[in-house]
DNA sequence: TGACAAACTGCAAACGTTTGCGATATCCAC
DNA sequence: GTGGATATCGCAAACGTTTGCAGTTTGTCA
């Protein structure tokens, strides 16, 4: 393949100067610039990218981690619309993406080999080991969503309004009427769970109500365990007038089990959903949701990390991406008559 | 950061020992060996991809194209179950994954500039520009799903039984009594519905029957196409008996325009879905599949990217990943009395 | 003890770039 | 024509590895 030198010899310059004409440096002839891109396009020239990256200490890729282990996680339309929002703003800067699965392996390393620039977490965990090492490590990172306020360490991140969503979710609800309402969560080792399920808590008690327990209903984040939980929740003496449904995994579970009943959204039970996904307006009815901008998401932690990489430093540790309560069909006043 | 130079002038050594001491060559005596190791994990020593990549001449990274332009098309789950497929052999063969989106460039100039290995290319279109650049320059390429038989020019290809399984499943509703049988396809620049299309007209023929072109629907592959191109054929006067989606990202739309309407399935139409989503077992009833093993497929371009990569050539070029046809509930004998 | 092989070790080149620095050429004003 | 500024250009070092080769040590056996 073409390297500089060939392309040096060829045009009978040394090969400094055809470094300094591709990369649009000063210093070089006009009429020796354009000869040096003649031939660059003539030899079908590529720069080597390694070679670059080893003498400017820069490869040009944001390393893309998604360290969920079960494949339904990563079925989720979330994974979708936040690589799309990434790759966008990455193609934008200059930027290519390394995808990194479930490697049981430290992110810090893929770093540390100069493998990327920086690293985005995706969907992080509370009890993620790796984390840490990022802070501790000084890498360039950034974390979706973020660690719950006053979470021990500080780590950059971007998040969507999380708890605000739910909280007016369920007020929302509450205003309608309802008292008993259901709330299919996932794993409580997950962010997204833990910042919801506080908001839900909240709402009730800022509007002087107590919720249930036995409504708060922990999955694993698979549609499979949402259709379990949500028959669970039917199968109560005083099942609830409303549920509100955590993510786009588990919305089917929930919405499979309540038509296969052959209850009557929203007359005997009342749905919102949490998910970025657009199925949700080919339900029947239109499912009133709480809609999460997760490419704008993405499109924001690439942008944050692009800053953390360039500049060093980050304007706001913490970015918060607003997002909307989208009420359609399948929510409605309690009781019903 | 650490380098080899760090660890030899603390070991007291030449680098070059330390090199092979690191990468378990022989010539290294053992305790050298082990208090090198020592050394690099107290230094918290990592490789410099870069300069690894510039001698040996291979960075140890699989670049996979999605070069859809649309939105719609990634948030279908066969990209999700793809990349589970392809991250998991890379992960047990040492290498990473670069994911580019879109990237309105040429896929082989990944390749020339050393970003990567090798190109797997995703749900590639008949009409996609950059291919044949692939097979021109000798980039270790495969692409996914291949080109119909007898195309213009060989690249590797990894494939699940498109054809067969069409052919399979309109064999099966024309048994069942169909014969008004519709077909919702993608855009007919789509390698998939190129070669479905060609299987749905050949079961019908190799039975000695006629299909209707008015029940040949060609969608841009998103729900919303699929919902009013399903419209369009529960208006004619002689609707179909039966219907088949082409995938993930179509079916909701045929179900949303079929429920509706008030249609009963299978009483009113039988449906068969092509694809990879878990979702089909939710709905209701629970739909008869062509599933599509993805993962699988992408486990296999994977693995033969890799020995193209590493064996600089490949025993078959064209490989060919069987998969089922899954009868669940959503078909029925015809006409239904 | 000596000879020879085998194991070990270090030197230095190479991979393909970028870039600081000094040297040369060009240009302009006086 | 001279001085000085400025633009252009090439040399060579540097980035962090791997690796062929030559040199050194160690081990073995007669």
């Amino acid at each position: 393949m073409a390297t500089i030198k060939e392309i040096a010899k060829k045009a009978g310059i040394s090969y400094s100067s055809v470094s300094r004409a591709l990369n649009n440096q000063t210093g070089v002839r006009p009429e020796i610039r354009k000869k040096v891109l003649e031939i660059a396009q003539e030899l079908n020239y590529h720069p080597h990218s390694s070679a670059k990256a080893l003498v400017q200490n820069r490869i040009g890729v944001l390393g893309v981690v998604i360290p969920r282990t079960s494949e339904f996680a990563f079925q989720n339309p979330y994974y979708s619309h936040m690589l799309l929002g990434l790759s966008s703003v990455a193609n934008d800067m200059g930027y290519h993406l390394m995808l990194v699965i479930n490697q049981q392996q430290s992110y810090a390393s893929l770093y540390h080999s100069h493998l990327v620039d920086g690293i985005i977490v995706l969907a992080n965990r509370i009890d993620d080991h790796y984390i840490p090492e990022l802070v501790r490590d000084n890498v360039p990172a950034v974390v979706v969503p973020g660690y719950p306020d006053g979470w021990e360490f500080d780590i950059p991140s971007v998040n969507s309004e999380n708890y605000q969503d739910v909280y007016r979710a369920i007020t929302y609800l509450i205003n309608l009427g309802h008292r008993d309402i259901a709330f299919i969560l996932g794993g409580m080792n997950s962010n997204y769970s833990l910042v919801r399920l506080e908001a839900y808590k909240a709402a009730f008690r800022d509007k002087g109500l107590e919720y249930k327990d036995k409504y708060i209903k922990e999955s694993d984040f698979s549609k499979t365990d949402a259709f379990r939980l949500m028959g669970d929740l039917l199968n109560l003496p005083d099942p609830p007038s409303a549920v509100i449904s955590i993510n786009d995994a588990t919305t089917p579970g929930v919405l499979h089990q309540i038509n296969s009943r052959g209850l009557r959204i929203p007359k005997d039970i009342s749905v919102v959903a949490i998910g970025c996904s657009d199925l949700v307006d080919l339900t029947d009815p239109p499912l009133t949701t709480i809609k999460v901008p997760v490419t704008q998401v993405g499109r924001a932690a690439a942008r944050f990390l692009i800053e953390l990489i360039e500049k060093g430093e980050c304007r706001e540790r913490h970015v918060v991406i607003p997002s909307a309560l989208v009420v359609r069909e399948s929510t409605g006043v309690w009781p019903n008559r």
